[in-house]
Formats: structure tokens, sequence, C-alpha cells
DNA sequence: TAGATTGTTAATCGATTAACAATC
DNA sequence: TAGATTGTTAATCGATTAACAATC
């Protein structure tokens, strides 16, 4: 049976409803329209719609989506019920706040070590987890089933330990290094270029300054 | 003379066009071309001279675009030409790393204050910036100019934060809150959802898996 | 059954790519 | 001038929205 492919427009929306239907089950509510739930998120009921349908249908005519079953299958989809083991790579100042920080525990992301290449950081504790060197990351990698990568090191270096968990066996980077990471198919990459989302906030107070001068 | 509007999809690039000029401009590279840049960058030609032609002709016929004027007009319309003063609202994991990391500091992004409700991180150094007391907020974001507010604070107490912001004339919030912002027009929002990110990554990986297996 | 609301097809809109005339 | 490469129009592709038949 074929799969049809999903389009990352549809998965980039899929943590947004999850969110919302989160919050819809916390306040107990049990059951909702597409065109409620479009009121609320501010998208039209249409695409609410079509995007649940790229997963088989999850609601009933004349009824609407059950709030829990929808938000559960969607943390399947978003493979949110099963663990993920990872490591950071980079204990500087955002290495250390993302595992320290580390809301993540809690949707099955486990911390499970960090890395630098500076002694003067091996041994200091993160959130219980102590600073390995570098040079302990492929076997660390091999030996406690660590499917993630965040990395949190300086650009100039990145494509090198990418080699090395690549190696190793890792499956996704999550990548704030600024800079495109080259990796074979099959391993995910997911950028966060902190630098880029804040040029393009820039960019909007620009234009709104200019539209309004006139 | 009517401006049109620029399609955000066309924004979310420049960014990255910015990057690869200034390392093309550090490399020494005098002029390129749009098929070469396409090679480099992994879009296509066609795509480039589209979107740089939105912001009118920046090339040659013949010859190409000569790379530091490309890469300093792109600046301008990002806004990088001049400071943008921002303060930083949480001063916890995220906030500090954020109030440390500063490489922003050097595209003009300026970091002026940073605030707590939190009592005992009052009067605590970030980089040679004191951590101040929440209930200053109003004054200092009037007093000092200050542009962009970027919020690292619990979802739960992003929306007062926001209208006492937008009370005092911010013009833009970089929001690393996990919540949708309501602010009126004219008040830029950019979002950083990292778990959001996270959980694309997510879904990136339990695809691969599942289509591998069978 | 009647009313409500989905699932799904068709229409529209916007973004990307291709093609080529203009021009350096 | 001839060759190269842009700027720009036209064609294609994909994503969003509208409409409505199916069905709970």
């Amino acid at each position: 049976m074929e799969e049809k492919e999903i389009s990352q427009a549809v998965i980039g929306r899929l943590p947004r409803y999850f969110r919302y239907l989160g919050e819809l089950k916390d306040e107990g509510v049990e059951r909702i329209s597409s065109q409620e739930l479009s009121e609320r998120m501010k998208v039209t009921a249409s695409q609410i719609r079509q995007d649940f349908n790229n997963f088989g249908g999850f609601g009933q005519q004349g009824y609407g989506y059950n709030v829990e079953y929808l938000y559960n299958e969607i943390g399947k989809i978003l493979g949110l019920d099963r663990t993920h083991n990872l490591v950071i790579i980079g204990a500087g100042n955002l290495g250390r706040a993302l595992g320290n920080y580390m809301n993540f525990e809690r949707r099955g992301f486990l911390f499970r070590g960090i890395f630098d290449c500076n002694e003067s950081l091996v041994g200091q504790d993160v959130r219980g987890v102590k600073v390995r060197h570098i040079r302990e990351l492929e076997q660390f990698v091999r030996e406690n089933d660590i499917e993630i990568a965040v990395l949190t090191i300086p650009k100039e270096s990145a494509g090198k330990i990418v080699d090395r968990l690549v190696q190793n066996g890792i499956r996704a980077i999550w990548n704030f290094a600024h800079v495109d990471l080259n990796v074979p198919e099959g391993v995910q990459v997911e950028n966060v270029h902190l630098s880029d989302s804040l040029m393009k906030l820039s960019y909007n107070i620009n234009r709104y300054m200019k539209e309004n001068e006139r």
C-alpha cells in the first residue's frame, strides 16, 4: 500500500493543533467541530478538515471531533507516544539552557548527555547530567541508543561533528548552529536559526515604519 | 506610489541569502550569477532572480550580481543598517542564555535590559546588565527607546506582560513563550516555538522509520 | 427523520519554475 | 559585436478555500 507523502506545510501545523487540543482537553471540552476550532485558532475550517484527513478520518459527521481522541492521535502522528534519547553537543549558554529547560522531557525527549571540547566545562553538572568531553561522543551515542543530537556549537565545528554523529547512527539533528548541514538521506535535520528569526522580525519592524511614515 | 506587499515566503529566505552572501564576501568573491548561487544554496536560479526582483534590480545583464553590493542591500532591507534596542523578559535559563549569547549585538540588536518577577534573581549580572524587577518594566521601556521585547517567560504570564509592553510603545515581540499572542496591528510578532520544532523533528524520524520497516 | 458536520471533490489562489526578450 | 545573464512574462505546480454530497 502506497502511503501518500504529507506536505511539510501540514506537518508544520500539527504541533499547533496538538497544543490547542491539549488546552481544550484541560478545559474539559469533550467534542469540537472544525468550525469552532477554526474560530479559536484563526484558520479556516476547511483547512482543518483537509489537514486531519491526510491521516484518515478522525471525526464523525454531525458530531465533530472528539477532543481527547484527536489529541492522542495527533500525538501519535508526531511520535510523542514513545521516548527519544537525546544528547546536547556544546555546553555553552544555549546548550546548558536547553539542558536545564527541558520541558521537553514531559513529551518524551530524554536528556541523556551533554558534550563539550572545553576541558574546563567537563564535569560540570547540568540538571544531574555531567558534561563529558567530546572525545567520548562516539561511544556514548552508540551505547545509549541516542536518536537525536542537539547542536549548540559554533558553525565552524558543526560539519565535522555531524559526520561523527552520522557515522555512529544518529537519526536526527536539531540544529542551532548557524550553518546548513550536509547529512545523508534518512538523517532528519530541523534547523532553528535564531538570528534568521530575529532578522525577519527586524524586516517587519522596518516595513511597518516605512509604510506609516508617508 | 503603491509599494507591493512582499510575501512572507520571500522574507523568510532573505536571511539565508544574506548569510551566503556574507560568506562569499569573506571568501573574497566579487561577483556571482544567479546560476552559481543557486548551485551553492540548492535552490533554483529562477527563484533567486524572482526574489531579488521584488526589491528592484540588484544585478546587471551579462555580469550577474556584485556580492558586496547585494549583501549590503539585503542587509538594509532586513533593517540591519541601524540599531535596535531590546529587552529580555524572563531571566530564567533561556533568557539568560540569550542575553549572554548575543551574537546578535554584531547585527545591531543591542541588549539593554533583562527583567524578572523573581526577587532572588534581581541584581544578578548578565553580561554586564543587571536583572531588574519586572515592576520597573514600563518606565525602562519608555525611557530607553526599547523597540523589541524578547519573551522568555512561562505562557501563563505572557498575555499580561504583552499588554504592558504594548501600552508602553513596544514595536516588536520575539516570542519564546509557547502561546499565541494577541497584539494590536502594527506590533510585530515573531514566534520561536522550540517544542513545535522538536515535534516536527520527531514526526520526521517516525515517518522515516515507518517507511523503511516495510 | 431532520439537522449538523464531516470527508472529499472542485475552484481558486499564490508560489515556484521555465522560457525568453532585453540589455549589459 | 557576440556572449552572458538579468529582469520579467508565461506556464506549472501545489496549497488553500469553497462547495456539497455522504452520513452520523
